[in-house]
DNA sequence: TCGGGTATCGATGTATACAATCAGAATGCA
DNA sequence: TGCATTCTGATTGTATACATCGATACCCGA
């Protein structure tokens, strides 16, 4: 009840939004858990009708489904969806790529690419990860991927990409627990650093086979990680493990 | 006025949604023109709740655009990015008709898909083509990439497959334009019935590789035609030849 | 005791009233 | 005459009241 007067500027649908984004998928709600106007009234602070608008919402963006006979739950995903979801991205991923290659992009364009890459060099360089280092380089990652799914000028493909990242990027505080699942976290990091390297070398030659090439290798790559991952904890809640897919 | 009172089963919200698309997409609202609410409710017949409810969702769908001051506009799109969501949707059905193959599926699975050949091979005999002829393959042809879609049986590729079908098969008006810019339309039908052959094949003999590639290629075909349609009539409204997709 | 029907309660869908904000026009001043 | 400012009108954003629908629990009869 502090924050409750904060921040006129945005809407109040949009701060509702946000906060049960937040909600869901730092795993306040369970998959397939009903999520009741009231309830979200309650914790938005805002009245019925932004909610139900930010409802809506976030049903478009895939974190909710409307249950027929009324009103909103989360979204149950299983493991064969996210790791369908990850290669979807991919695939979205290596378009954008080979568009970007095709398209011929000035190394202008590609500065800000590979500035975000050796900010991430800096962060691996540590031998031992730390958490804040880990939590940086998701960050990061996510940026990488933004810029690159950009470079592709292609507003539609963006959008997509956007759709299909909505939940891999979304969890904050789920990471910590798909880096504890996966202690062999540095060596993934780098591996995924070198995908990196090569779509903007690629990219940067015109090369737009290889480059959307190495997209979808990167995504099997984060898709193989994940099941990994998830054979050693049969019982690990899907939704905050899907941050994993940010360190693929 | 006269249909106010029919079908109590659907929510207003759906109702709205469903005559707002159809006005969009019919062109009753040209590209990039705003969209009132008090307009869209003297068209629906709603009131201003559900009709917001369908603005979202309609935005969320990719063809509304919000005002940065409020309200919404006709979202207008380039021919490019027309072009680039052709090649968008034939690369997640590449995936789909890839997944399908190496999933394996039953040839149980496979005969709707057949039928639906079968079906359209009735229509495409016929020498010259007629207006209702050409309005049932539209209808058939979007039923059989839904159905490849489905035969993927992932659910979140199916949802973005959807997704980036919503305008290409959306314009039921808009066909006749297209296909009075394309007098060779049979020809253009006959390929992609090919195509359509082909893929079966393949999923049906576990070629998922080919599967895939054969689908991007339809994706390609239909974008030429479409350049090609383009080029012939400059100033073509794009919405409705967007239906020319779905020839492709 | 069990099954069916009904009644009550709660939640959602819808409508509308109110408030805030934005755009545009008109007016005043330089 | 041109520009700035203010005022007004309209439109959106928000809140809330009302209606409708579904679910659950209870009661009655067999």
């Amino acid at each position: 009840m502090a924050e409750r007067e904060a921040d006129r500027s945005v809407s109040q649908t949009v701060r509702a939004q946000l906060a049960l984004r937040e909600l869901i998928v730092s795993g306040g709600l369970r998959s397939g858990e009903r999520i009741s106007e009231l309830q979200a009234v309650e914790v938005t602070g805002v009245s019925r009708t932004p909610v139900r608008m930010a409802l809506v919402r976030l049903e478009e963006e895939g974190l909710l489904e409307v249950i027929p006979s009324g009103g909103f739950m989360v979204k149950a995903f299983s493991e064969r969806d996210i790791l369908d979801s990850i290669e979807l991205r991919g695939t979205l991923e290596g378009l954008a790529a080979r568009f970007a290659a095709e398209r011929g992009v000035s190394s202008r364009d590609l500065e800000p690419l590979k500035q975000c890459l050796n900010e991430i060099d800096g962060l691996v360089r540590q031998e031992p990860i730390s958490i804040e280092a880990f939590s940086s380089y998701v960050a990061l990652n996510a940026r990488f991927h933004v810029l690159l799914a950009e470079l592709s000028r292609s507003p539609p493909l963006i959008r997509q990409i956007d759709r299909a990242s909505a939940l891999p990027f979304a969890s904050p505080s789920g990471f910590v627990m798909a880096q504890s699942a996966l202690p062999e976290a540095r060596q993934i990091l780098l591996i995924g650093q070198d995908h990196h390297r090569v779509v903007v070398d690629a990219i940067e030659n015109r090369e737009g086979t290889r480059a959307e090439a190495i997209m979808r290798e990167h995504a099997r790559l984060a898709a193989r990680n994940l099941r990994l991952a998830l054979r050693n904890r049969t019982h690990l809640d899907l939704l905050p493990a899907l941050a994993l897919i940010t360190a693929g």
